[in-house]
DNA sequence: TTGGTACATTGATGCAGATCAAATCTGCAT
DNA sequence: ATGCAGATTTGATCTGCATCAATGTACCAA
């Protein structure tokens, strides 16, 4: 669609508040690219997946990035921003079904049936990679690498909704929204952001849609957290002040992702 | 492991109750592969993949696959019977993530991190392809329709997993029995078995669990669908009397896979 | 047969969290 | 500033389902 420009910009890693300037740099350049689709591939077959990738322009607050329905040709991956990914019943009831940080690939289970079952929009100004499906298989059928790396992606996303069916499966609104906090906590700290400090970009009732309780019951639940010392909150912004009880609350067993990078058998 | 021996055998195509006779069948030759691993794969490269597939001895009810922790080495296929999947909390409880039946592709959520985060058990007598993932990755390299069958298979799974999440995060008691009983039936359908009258190899309390509700709950809304004409229950015997209705009941949206095979772009 | 064990059904009761309702608060557009 | 729409908080009430309890039933082994 777009030709493909990239601006070549000094990385960093420090912990700040997401800016949002840094709109088009190459994959080699990306501050996000250890966490993405391209770890584990080599400088070299960098530059190549770096060609099928289109760097299109941010997305407004509420912009659809998809909708339900709509073909699938591509996936997406999150620079900068937060989506939230979300069914509709056919009474129109919406049902958030995810999250999605920097770094983070969204439209794989459109893969199955070429379109997408679920609908994206922007949680605030976002901008995202779009990476043409048919291309990016052809390129990890050369490159294994690329071809491990997806699948790895998958596998974990496959992991990550069966921890949510544990979740909304027998935990209670109390351990939901402290799980729901925890796995956050641990995105953000990834991405090199605060664990401790961070802004919400959903709304109350987005969480509980997502957790499955009503958004008074997540309002609540905060101001509970807060008078116990447990957090602070301050409309969308959230501190954690004791991480680690908030992890005894969350029922435990949701360190979503412990080991990172990091495996290997055995 | 064993070796691979490759028994040839009439295939069977008709509706009949499951027969657990027939072990050892080449993919070639097993009545599951238009629905399995294979779809797509021609003549001549589904003798690759059949090569590295290793045909276990058949486990017991109860049995074990692999266990919570295990190293992840392979991917199972279900070729007869029926299994569970669980994840066991630190406190012992158990949470059962799935059920698979034959055709099914059991532990792509252990490839991100080279570990099963689930236990599998048998629910019957059961036997399984093994495939190890190595191997399954360095064939899928070289043959893109088995690469974008894998691909597919794992995108399915998301999107199964997604709707699961709905139906935990806001179905009544009511809708997810009859979405579950709505899913089961489209499945045993696919394999060619009556989509209107199965046996559950599963236990109440599996059921309960899966769909996080009391076993004594998913007692009794048996009972009420049988009252009102909806099923027939005879212990692990169900037959279903009102489809329509019944799908009506789940609150819809759950057709699980409308269009099995056919998909293509638009 | 008998006994035992696991599973299933059915009834009675209680509670976590939904729902209803209303009073703020926030951010945005004019 | 002013006003309005949507978001959030807080309170009061209601209810679906869990939990507790007891009985019934199938299956298996001796």
């Amino acid at each position: 669609m777009n030709p493909n420009p990239v601006i070549d910009m000094p990385t960093r890693k420090s912990e700040k508040v997401v800016s949002l300037k840094d709109i088009k740099v190459a994959c080699g350049e990306c501050t996000l690219n250890e966490i993405c689709l391209p770890v584990g591939v080599d400088a070299t077959d960098l530059g190549k997946l770096d060609s099928i990738i289109d760097r299109k322009r941010p997305l407004a607050r509420g912009d659809h990035l998809f909708r339900n329905g709509d073909a699938f040709r591509s996936l997406y991956a999150v620079r900068s921003g937060s989506l939230k990914t979300y069914a509709t019943s056919p009474d129109g009831q919406e049902q958030v079904m995810g999250f999605l940080l920097p770094g983070e690939l969204v439209g794989l289970d459109a893969i199955a049936d070429s379109y997408h079952p679920l609908s994206a929009r922007a949680l605030e100004t976002t901008s995202v990679c779009e990476i043409p499906f048919s291309d990016l298989e052809s390129l990890s059928a050369q490159l294994p690498t690329l071809q491990h790396q997806l699948l790895r992606i998958m596998s974990q996303e496959i992991r990550d909704d069966e921890h949510n069916m544990v979740v909304l499966g027998q935990k209670s609104a109390e351990e939901r929204l402290a799980a729901f906090l925890i796995g956050l906590s641990n995105r953000f700290q990834r991405r090199g952001f605060s664990p401790n400090q961070f802004n919400l970009s959903m709304s109350r009732g987005d969480i509980g849609n997502y957790l499955g309780l009503a958004l008074e019951t997540v309002s609540r639940l905060f101001t509970r957290f807060q008078n116990e010392n447990l957090l602070r909150v301050d409309r969308k912004h959230i501190e954690l002040l004791d991480r680690q009880r908030l992890y005894t609350y969350s029922g435990s067993q949701c360190s979503e992702q412990k080991d990172p990078q990091e495996s290997s058998g055995r």
